[in-house]
DNA sequence: GCGTAACCCTACGCACGAGTAGGTATGCTC
DNA sequence: GAGCATACCTACTCGTGCGTAGGGTTACGC
């Protein structure tokens, strides 16, 4: 009487990528702890218990949702920033390829992201991350200023580095809560507070507090 | 027998402050959800009725935080940058002010900043405070920019002020995360990061993409 | 000294949601 | 077509924690 097949018994791969669809999904909408677990099971149209045997724990499944969507980000960045660009064309391709990752997943990412920084359990996960984007950026300038024969503390360095990457995060933030917005432009735009103060600093230009 | 009379039956003001403390406190180290009104009120040195009948729901006891803690920055930095400076002086005073806060509040300030960046019932709250902030930052730019006869079309200066806001949060983070680290030098470096190029795009100067 | 209003408590009800026990059906191999 | 693994389900347990009912005690006005 199998007469009605269609939708059912499919095989692991594929069920895992439906729950990680549907995980990011009401994460997304709910925030960690709102988000239940029989929603996110119905709404991958599973029972409850398939999640647990495929990804584990409410903790897990989140770690998995972030893995998956941060190594694509990851992956789509350095895709577009070749390292034998100069540092501004690799700044820029960055950033588009960045901004234009997170217009394409506004729901998807750019919430999922937001959530992480708040709770505990995942803060680690997600500041690993940011220390490898961070480290790049650094690297970047270090780069750039050694080419100019100049050279600024480590420390300083990733301070700015860390601001630039918290300025573009911010933006990013700004751009899924603007559904029109273009990331393109977006990118440009950060570009243009980013790069013409880096340029900046790179050229020995400084500011500093004026002695009262 | 009133013996030991001492800490008990404190006016109201008294004890809301006190549960504000202990709220905040929990809050920073706990997360909202993780949080539990049991572990407020006991670290306040009250019974759990008291804080429902002071201070409402566990939602609008964090509200209330929010906003404790955010009317008490804002102050910090008004009272710090007086409108009739010239505005790399004004801005240079605000940012002063801002990070010698969070140094000050460190668990404080900066956790409690950070959940309710998370939670949806938080996140219009905040962004009524950072909207505040963007306006004046963008204020600041666009007066110093029409003292250059120059003008910019208002989003792109709301973006730009956005993106200095963001790079501020996530220097704040940084600050937060580094106890040893100085809020004056913090300072110092956010004002080279955001003035250097914003004082570029004051004078005319533009980063445009290459035509590919 | 007596009422009244504030302050404060010890319990509990109750819902919600994480995680599991135990069982059924379907395809695959030989 | 028997055996076995894999996909899948319904229906529970059980802890946790929000919010409250209902009652006690200290101050303060008169």
């Amino acid at each position: 009487m199998s007469s009605v097949p269609a939708f059912k018994r499919l095989p692991r791969a594929v069920r895992e990528q439906q729950m990680l669809d549907a995980a990011v999904k009401v994460f997304s909408r709910r925030g960690f702890h709102a988000a239940s677990m029989d929603e996110i099971a119905e709404d991958a149209g599973i029972s409850k218990p398939m999640v647990y045997a495929y990804l584990g724990t409410k903790e897990e499944l989140f770690v998995a949702c972030l893995h998956r969507e941060g190594t694509r980000m990851m992956q789509a960045i350095a895709g577009a920033a070749a390292p034998d660009l100069p540092a501004d064309e690799r700044l820029w391709r960055g950033l588009r390829a960045f901004f234009g990752f997170v217009g394409a997943h506004r729901d998807g990412w750019a919430v999922l992201y937001r959530q992480a920084r708040g709770e505990q359990p995942f803060a680690g996960e997600l500041a690993t991350m940011r220390a490898r984007l961070v480290e790049v950026v650094a690297g970047m300038l270090d780069h750039a200023l050694r080419a100019e024969g100049r050279e600024i503390a480590a420390v300083d360095l990733e301070v700015v580095a860390y601001a630039l990457v918290g300025a573009t995060e911010s933006l990013a933030d700004w751009l899924a809560d603007h559904p029109e917005a273009d990331p393109e432009k977006t990118a440009t735009r950060m570009m243009n507070v980013a790069w013409l103060g880096a340029a900046q600093l790179l050229h020995g230009v400084v500011w500093r507090p004026a002695a009262d």
